[in-house]
DNA sequence: CTCAGTGCAAAGGATTTGCATGCCG
DNA sequence: CGGCATGCAAATCCTTTGCACTGAG
């Protein structure tokens, strides 16, 4: 996706519940745009210096709640954030045991059928709403191997 | 499995790290063994009253460390704590977006074929040492839908 | 003018650690 | 006895909130 189409399509959604799309906002969703899996908070300001931790956090609930960015879980209990599976495409993760970081990974087709299958099952049975899943792959990333 | 062999085989573990299986460890493990699902320190504590949250989490990492309990990640930043895989057996989880709450999800041999294959690609794609995984679906629970 | 956005400082909640004591092997 | 285990309290770490101020529409 192109840096233009996805700063419309954020600054849409920000606008619909009457919140602008400031610059401190738009480095956000650039910044987690470019990297190719989750940031931690302070990873997300390393690029954007000066710009207090408290005042990250409340952007980043803002972008959660307009559905432009998630937070997904790791190992240990870092919050880490990325944009949502709409803007950012389905995909799938590598989590490091070693350092908690959390590479993203794509899917493939089939692999999506067969968890869908699984999905539904698992609804049925436990009475369930479900409406999304993780595939996270743990192990070791090639730093931590050493 | 029973009781005695899961004592059994937990005992055993921490005897190998020079560490003792005690009361508080053994309430521990038979809670996390009746739940059908991760619990979190309030949770695993509300059967045991009276032991301080830091002896359950000064224990809870003991037993991690022995490789007798696991820690899952849910939507919310609340820890919580399950058997391991090779005491409690592989399965998934259904994760509850609403109230947190994580139930546990058995597997499918299908499914596992499919994700093991998925794994090995990535690993090799992204140089990881991969020997895990977790597969959630996330929802909302029975009693979140209303 | 008005209301969202920002900074700074203080508050919160979960988890960890220091230290003295208790207890099993 | 020696070392692990335990309680309590204080300390941390990440994250959230209160409040006053700035700024865009």
């Amino acid at each position: 996706m192109k840096v233009e189409e996805l700063h419309a399509k954020v600054g849409y959604r920000l606008s619909g519940r009457a919140q602008r799309y400031t610059e401190v906002r738009r480095s956000i969703v650039e910044r987690l745009s470019r990297s190719g899996r989750p940031l931690t908070v302070p990873e997300i300001l390393s690029s954007a210096k000066s710009v207090p931790l408290s005042s990250a956090y409340r952007n980043l609930t803002v972008l959660l709640e307009a559905g432009v960015v998630r937070r997904v879980a790791g190992t240990d209990d870092q919050g880490r954030f990325e944009l949502a599976e709409d803007i950012a495409g389905h995909h799938h993760h590598l989590v490091c045991e070693g350092c908690g970081t959390v590479d993203d990974v794509p899917s493939s087709t089939r692999l999506e059928s067969v968890m869908d299958e699984a999905a539904r099952l698992a609804a049925e049975e436990q009475g369930y709403d479900v409406w999304s899943h993780r595939f996270d792959l743990i192990g070791l990333c090639r730093q931590c191997q050493g």
